[in-house]
DNA sequence: GAGTGGTCTAGACCACTAG
DNA sequence: TAGTGGTCTAGACCACTCC
């Protein structure tokens, strides 16, 4: 784990637990800097990445502070960057409840090789996911990982947490994640596990996650009640040449 | 602008128009830098922009390459990050239309002083487009602005694009977006200008866009046919503390 | 071994904000 | 005027990849 990397986990935290509260100034760069025992770029690299993820902001000759907007949640409500979805904060407002629906090693159809990139013959997981909030559905989860990167997952694993395995025993790092959102109509499945009607949408999360190194190890579909919280995000607008 | 900012400009546009293809590997950091007769750091900085943009990867030792994702998309999809969504790659794979369904100056409801931080007796712009490629309705824009921050809004612009008028025009800059996403049920309204029935779900895609300065100019609610493209991202995954 | 990106340093100048 | 963040430089060492 790289220094800059590391002072950015300790601000998130600081923001996260309220030490730096909403609006609330940030020590200045050369401030952190010493306290850090480090350079003055070093912590602009931390700084930048907060940035990036929208939960700081700076002005010139004013300051560093923390954005307004970290608190207006829902406690459905998901940022878009966090694994798979489901917070503690929620944890902590009620039972949440994992059941595991499906779980088999097979060999992957045509497109799980394509997205995950393994052989017609090497085998993967599939694993379908229900979580349950206060006794409601929330979401769906259809997972597929490739036995090979990632070895020795169990029914124990699954009831748990699958991304703390990856990280904690097996100490792979995680990387970037590509994802497509849509609307979708419920399936017969939904229907069943997501407790809704023909006339209630779901709201489909594809995506392909990467280790640091860029090996694939996740291809899953999440599905969610539509009026179970949005997924939100912060991002820079770019492109000129669009409308 | 600043150079970083330009020599990101520049590498982007060689990615998009194909003068840098798939996989290929760009010049090194060293090349880079030299050609554009800045240093390493800046270059370094230009690099990081389009990585978290998720159009290049690069690895220790062998270089920095176009991402292969940049071409899996459908002519409908649509990167989170592009300004309002409409692209010119689908005006030139077909007819796009602009129809002004609504526009008036009016002073605004709560929410919307409260997202746009604008006093009860400041006007708004609210205005309602419908856009329709090939004769077919794709989605339906719910658009709030105040009239003392992005002046002189007319017929004539809303039929062109609004962001070529706040930056060419009046030279602003824009900054981040704040957006929410989530499926919905169709109202009447998505029902006569999005051509669905009660069972075709919408997509919706709220966002408050702020300049450089951090003045909110746009409080905006977009909603898409469910079955006309994805929303696009990528994205780091963060918050060890999450499942 | 040569070349690559990842990280970090020390130092500098500027634009902006505040009092 | 003093302090802030924004940008940029020159230089260094490391880990990694490829030949």
């Amino acid at each position: 784990m790289s220094r800059y990397n590391e002072i950015a986990d300790e601000l998130r935290k600081k923001i996260i637990d309220g030490t730096y509260k909403e609006e609330q100034v940030l020590p200045s760069q050369a401030e952190l800097a010493k306290k850090y025992h480090t350079s003055r770029i070093t912590i602009q690299k931390a700084i930048d990445l907060l940035k990036y993820e929208g939960i700081i902001k700076s002005r010139q000759g004013y300051g560093t502070f923390v954005a307004s907007s970290v608190s207006r949640l829902s406690i459905f409500d998901r940022r878009v960057d966090e694994y798979l979805g489901i917070s503690k904060q929620l944890e902590s407002k009620g039972k949440l409840e994992s059941n595991i629906l499906h779980f088999e090693i097979r060999f992957p159809a045509a497109i799980e090789q394509e997205k995950l990139n393994v052989k017609q013959f090497e085998p993967v997981y599939q694993i379908i996911r229900q979580r349950v909030f206060n006794d409601e559905p929330l979401l769906l989860e259809h997972t597929i990982m490739p036995v090979h990167v990632i070895p020795g997952i169990h029914e124990g694993i699954l009831k748990s947490s699958i991304y703390r395995y990856i990280e904690e025993d097996l100490d792979l790092e995680i990387g970037i994640a590509e994802r497509r959102i849509h609307a979708d109509k419920p399936t017969e499945f939904d229907k069943k596990y997501l407790a809704c009607t023909k006339l209630d949408p779901v709201l489909e999360v594809d995506q392909v996650v990467f280790l640091q190194d860029d090996i694939p190890f996740e291809y899953s579909k999440t599905r969610y009640r539509y009026d179970k919280g949005d997924i939100l995000m912060i991002s820079r607008n770019r492109y000129k040449q669009f409308d």
